[in-house]
DNA sequence: CGCCCGCCAGAAATCGATTGCAGCCGTAAA
DNA sequence: TTTACGGCTGCAATCGATTTCTGGCGGGCG
């Protein structure tokens, strides 16, 4: 690998000279057509570690998932690239998988390897930024909110989809509409299960919301064990809101299995079903736009890094469609 | 961030003792203990830019997938990990977007970061890792083979898979199999397309291969146009081989909006479906263990940067599913 | 004609770790 | 008692870039 110093020592000129060529100093005219040339000549590039060592600083952003393979978070991902790209940074992504000691050993590696900041899907409800925060780097969560520390955050109005999702299916005719939601730990699930108990509570006044909430893992399989056991129940809905895209592919697993299926039985989903192959098929689905809540994220991060020191933001972003 | 310097003061040694105290030369035991304790209370973590710097190598590894959204690649990810994971590497995630020139500044950046190795989706047949190879830093091709480079490979069975799918389409009572393949740059759709058509040209002897083959582009909406030409012809297949998973769910959604569907309509897939939400459905799938890939190809890599010299690889799995 | 200022370029320090070399000390062998 | 040896330890060089400081040079102004 041709180093600064072969290509200042080719060019008769000094290393910092090959450096101020590159990074927009002023020198003569000629010197720096000299310089290119050898440059090019010899295929320098600089040395990444280097620089980082030096400027304490790198242009690599950190993209740490929650589950990469859940198409949600890797169109979130394309979100952030897209923006990334355009500036110039690179992302790496890296997966915790819902671990908070992976997410941990995550952000131990985006500080020691200087990276310009990280935009995180936090794992734990609890994820500690501090170590990133103390040196002035910037973090974004997306997808979910981090309290206690000065992060923006860019989320989907969970909230008001949940409402938006149950009350579309009452007025399709439901007469009963029953919640797979997450993990009670997260953020997402009880937003989203929240706003189907209000639309609930109201339309379904003598049902108890409790027999018809299940929570379940946020995967394919946890989705199909919910509508397993919502469909058991003694009165059993004749509808349901599944309040993500694999648990949704789970629970029309379930219902499949038992003959069931949308519009028959009324299902609504909130973010979009992944790779679905037949159309819309009569389940309602609540937009999650995955990759513009990545590249918001995106944006708040690199306005971050090059100084921004604005107070800390939450964005909540509708429910639309990507464009 | 607490450096060796900042230890090894407070310690009352040298920054070389701290050093050889967490690379594990020989330290006597007291300053062992005394080292350890302080760089605990200094919260001391090595910098891993200085580290990759010093020894012209980290051990991050680099993973560059053709589409980040296919869920067969975030698979094969997965299988990444797990193996890295248990090594001690940390992998990064790059997105080519099947173009060379965004996979030709990421290999720039996997040397320029002084990364362990790299395992390497090719985007366009002619990826040009000799920048790596050089620097001694070891490359796996995955999913496809990269001609002309000193490499090792892991690939699935592509040919036999066509073959495969397409018999089992014969042998269910189809009389014309069609082929939706992917671009005729890509090996992998070569290769499961010439299966396909060994088998067609002994079962449909009259037929002309040329006009029941499509090539795509890998993606949903390919498969689905592709398809739809498919349907158009004056004598339409009943039956189609889908030489990817993405383009299986486009087809799925033209037959679906003819009224078509399987297994009335014959459809085999290369490559598991992604979430798909009924079953098998009658679709023959040939299973293309995407993580199994993935894990194969961190080992031999592990194995390259361990310092193994054997003769470069190919491995080719047989169509068995992950287990 | 002399002085000052601005522009350009080079020398050298710096980032934080690793490591070859050399010195120190204690013990065992001669 | 001297020599040798081996285990620890520290000094200082090194990786490759950036950046401050310093100095030379030429031109404009007084």
């Amino acid at each position: 690998m041709a180093t600064i110093y072969d290509v200042a020592a080719r060019a008769g000129v000094s290393p910092a000279t090959v450096s101020r060529v590159f990074n927009g100093s002023s020198v003569s005219p000629d010197k720096v057509r000299q310089v290119l040339r050898v440059a090019k000549e010899l295929g320098y590039t600089p040395n990444r570690t280097a620089r980082a060592l030096r400027m304490q600083t790198s242009n690599v952003i950190g993209l740490i998932l929650a589950d990469i393979e859940n198409p949600f978070f890797t169109a979130l991902a394309r979100g952030v690239e897209d923006v990334a790209g355009e500036a110039g940074c690179s992302v790496v992504l890296c997966n915790s998988d819902e671990d908070p000691a992976r997410e941990a050993r995550h952000l131990q590696i985006a500080v020691s390897e200087h990276m310009a900041g990280v935009i995180l899907v936090p794992a734990g409800g609890h994820s500690d930024v501090t170590a990133l925060i103390e040196r002035g780097r910037p973090v974004v969560s997306v997808d979910r909110t981090l309290h206690g520390s000065p992060v923006d955050s860019v989320v989907a109005d969970n909230l008001a989809g949940g409402r938006a999702a149950t009350t579309r299916l009452y007025e399709r005719g439901a007469r009963r509409v029953a919640c797979v939601t997450g993990p009670e730990a997260a953020e997402t699930a009880q937003l989203r299960s929240a706003g189907w108990q209000e639309v609930f509570t109201e339309r379904s006044p003598g049902a108890d919301p409790r027999e018809y909430l299940v929570h379940a893992d946020y995967r394919v399989g946890g989705g199909r064990a919910a509508m397993v056991r919502l469909l058991a129940h003694p009165d059993p809905p004749d509808a349901v809101f599944v309040a993500n895209n694999l648990m949704a592919v789970g629970a029309l697993r379930a219902l499949e299995e038992r003959g069931l299926r949308p519009p028959g039985f009324g299902m609504a989903a909130f973010g979009d079903l992944p790779y679905f192959p037949l159309g819309p098929a009569g389940i309602d689905v609540v937009p999650l736009p995955a990759r513009t809540i990545g590249a918001t994220a995106a944006k708040l991060l690199l306005e971050r890094i090059k100084g921004s020191t604005e107070p800390h933001r939450t964005i909540v972003l509708g429910n639309e469609p990507d464009t």
